[in-house]
DNA sequence: GTTAGAAATTAGGCATACCTATTCTTTTAC
DNA sequence: GTAAAAGAATAGGTATGCCTAATTTCTAAC
């Protein structure tokens, strides 16, 4: 129905409302490291068959048929994440960019033969929810690891896709379901000292702003 | 290195040079649906990339190089094929087709893998060898089920790929491994009956030739 | 309200991978 | 040896998805 260019564009697009609603255009080039034209083009071919709105110095938006076509491609993507590296054992920072591509190759039966087999699976690996079969997708909000105050603690609830660090998360131990517990926040924007599962970290704010924890 | 396309052509050249050397842009451009224009085009591109040797009114031949591409793809589309069948449970029907999108988007890393989560698998369910990730492949001759005599028996190597076939034969039982015995032959190219795990039937001799058994 | 700069669009191209219609060129069969 | 038919190649076209350069349009700030 769509192609895979197509379906890159719809699953970006829902990547990204996320945090601007709207999305403007150049956000999106950016996103997919193409031009601004090229992305002009697409949304437009995407706005006439129905998949997003799109308004001129506004931005573009998914309609409820572009939505669905974007979980539909983010639930086989984070099936297949969760697939290769739980039943494959490829490593979290690897999984994604395989992922992009599997995504696209992945029929509706094979997409829920591989549900199954991994028992319905709540999140990926990063801790990003999987869309159910159905559409639904429920994203808890939140804090970032960076806004506790020394003595608090937090569950981390998901990481970026970013495989050199997720790669430096790995090796500390930062992966979802882990708790988290800030120690001390160095002044003036500095490193926060944490502990996790026993072992104690420094982390620059910039990382630590990109982990999302549950507050406990 | 190479497009999906190009994938698609080395795989049916690999495919096609078993039964005809070389192998007339014809019956290329006839296996994958495509006009003879379009193959001549395809295929000279492949031969300056020094993946076939062309000449015409003789056919195409895979170099070397062309070869490796050919077995590695093939590699993953049966292990894909393997995997589909005996992990996520489809039908041996259904997963040709499911391969052929797959088998685009997978690195060797998760071919490796994949490999090793089904215990080097030497043969798809439909009975063709996998080829090693070295690049090594072993087909047994044998011999149509056709040729058999009245009384002989033999072992299913392997049946073509048509899924209405494959539903046909499965109901029948005859999958590789299954040992069947031809009770008789009709006169004049009539059908065969045929002995299949206790039970009996008769088969077209059209559906008979397309059976490799091994003599027993 | 005007204007600078940001954003969008148009124009023109490129590569891939198909297509049909037409024109060679080579076989092969008589 | 020639001629018909089979096969190959050329010419010109389509769709997708990307590009740069140039131009137009809108927004926002003064």
């Amino acid at each position: 129905m769509v192609s895979a260019s197509a379906e890159d564009y719809l699953k970006t697009i829902y990547k990204l409302e996320e945090e601007e609603q709207p999305v403007a255009l150049s956000t999106l080039a950016g996103e997919l490291a193409i031009s601004s034209v090229s992305a002009n083009e697409m949304v437009r071919k995407l706005a006439k068959q129905g998949l997003v709105i799109y308004e001129p110095y506004k931005g573009v938006a998914l309609t409820p048929k572009g939505r669905a076509q974007a979980l539909t491609v983010t639930r086989r993507h984070r099936l297949w994440e969760r697939f290769l590296t739980d039943v494959l054992g490829l490593g979290w920072n690897q999984v994604h960019e395989e992922a992009c591509r599997l995504e696209h190759a992945t029929s509706l039966r094979v997409a829920e033969r591989l549900a199954q087999l991994l028992g319905q699976p709540e999140t990926c690996p990063h801790g990003y929810p999987v869309p159910t079969a159905g559409g639904e997708i429920v994203l808890e909000a939140g804090h970032t690891l960076s806004e506790l105050e020394p003595g608090q603690k937090g569950v981390v609830l998901h990481v970026p896709e970013e495989p050199e660090l997720l790669q430096y998360l790995g090796d500390l131990g930062l992966k979802p379901q882990a708790v988290v517990r800030v120690e001390a926040v160095a002044p003036f924007q500095g490193p926060l000292t944490v502990r996790v599962g026993g072992a104690r970290h420094t982390l620059g704010r910039r990382v630590a702003s990109k982990i999302m924890v549950r507050l406990l």
